[in-house]
DNA sequence: ATTATTACTAGAACAAAATTCTAGAATAGT
DNA sequence: ACTATTCTAGAATTTTGTTCTAGTAATAAT
């Protein structure tokens, strides 16, 4: 059915090519038959990642998924921690602006810290393969990936810093190191997820989200107590 | 100095053995000298896992440092991600056993809490190799070590809720999921220590050990609030 | 229009590294 | 003493990631 490939003597043939095989549609321009092909390495490659982690899968069979060649494999992701790689940066880009997108609009101190694990909680349970690889940190970053992400981070930190001053000029969050918001309020919701991700947990972090939200709020925000 | 190997012809020698080199130590018993050889090779492979990663660590480099025979290390360990997971199950339980002596001997709510916290920011802190390589979950178990680690989880889960426990009853903390408390109360620790560790964050867990403690507390803590 | 350049695809060839295999030595059990 | 088992050893094999050469489509330059 699906391979009518290597019933005919493909053995030591030095030279490749004789009319290409692969290109089903010829209706489609080659640029656009590239980024599929480019977007169909990762879609195959995320789901190895995560199912069985970066080591253990093996570019052979991403490459037979994708139905892609060694070269342009190659050619296009450097190598296996390529891939992962572009899978990473791509995925932490998402999630960044998918959180400041939830965390923006809101107006109180409250309802934005709650928006926030709110949106960590739904982000995790809806695509649990990409967040089982963002979270299991197997990616050696290149040094201009790290460069890249830092940077991102950075950006990402003074956003979320400019949302948080206001709130903590009128007293309703805690004053903190700005390093310190992020962990104390996705932090728990990571560690739960981390859990459910690797089957350590059975509960979904989607299950808890309203408790894990408002005990992320009573974690930074401005105590003022009785006792 | 220390090779004193491959200097006389090994190759194409069929036949191992005449008679055993690296026996250095010859009043040490049999027993003696292979368990000094399986610490030593997890010593070393927790080295270079923590250094550079499980993948980029080969197998070669391991046997050097740590004298061993490839057929010693396959023995004893089976595979390179056989001595990853021994090393996880070792760490993982001394950490849980850590972090019980630090809890059972506390009487109040927000000093036990608070003891958990500053274990792990000192842990973490203490020995960043054995952390890094616990908390860069690059391992993927095997199903029987996943049995093993779930019901130790279980077992750790249990005896800290057995401590929780009247202290929930007593309403100085908040009735949660079982499954919650170490989250909430670990995880922005754990968080922290991933981007110090990674290189991410500049900031060490062991210097914001106290206000992870407090804020971990407040959200934890039965609230009595004004507002 | 023709040529040069670039981007891309293809798979054989290569190199490195993990694991298996065979065999001998030490020890425990009977 | 003999048998079974555990352990050590390193050559041989296999697996797998990556490089290399060679070709094709598309585009830019002349």
């Amino acid at each position: 059915m699906g391979n009518s490939d290597s019933d005919i003597c493909h053995r030591n043939m030095t030279s490749p090519t004789m009319f290409h095989k692969r290109q089903a549609g010829k209706s489609q321009t080659r640029k656009s038959q590239t980024s599929a092909l480019k977007s169909r390495v990762m879609e195959v490659s995320l789901a190895h990642f995560s199912d069985v982690g970066i080591e253990q899968t093996n570019v052979g069979d991403i490459l037979q998924d994708a139905d892609c060649s060694v070269g342009s494999l190659y050619h296009h992701f450097g190598s296996k921690e390529g891939i992962a790689e572009a899978l990473f940066v791509e995925g932490v880009d998402h999630f960044n602006a998918g959180l400041l997108a939830a965390l923006l609009p809101r107006r109180t101190a409250s309802t934005g810290i709650k928006a926030m694990v709110t949106f960590c909680c739904e982000w995790v349970t809806d695509q649990p393969q990409l967040a089982a690889f963002l979270l299991s940190r197997e990616i050696k970053l290149s040094e201009l990936a790290r460069l890249e992400l830092r940077e991102k981070d950075r950006a990402f930190g003074q956003s979320t810093y400019d949302w948080f001053a206001p709130h903590v000029k009128s007293g309703e969050l805690q004053a903190l190191p700005t390093g310190l918001y992020m962990p104390l309020i996705c932090g728990p919701t990571l560690e739960c997820s981390r859990m459910w991700l690797s089957g350590r947990s059975a509960r979904s972090p989607g299950e808890v989200a309203a408790t894990l939200a408002e005990a992320s709020w009573q974690s930074v925000r401005k105590s003022v107590r009785k006792s």
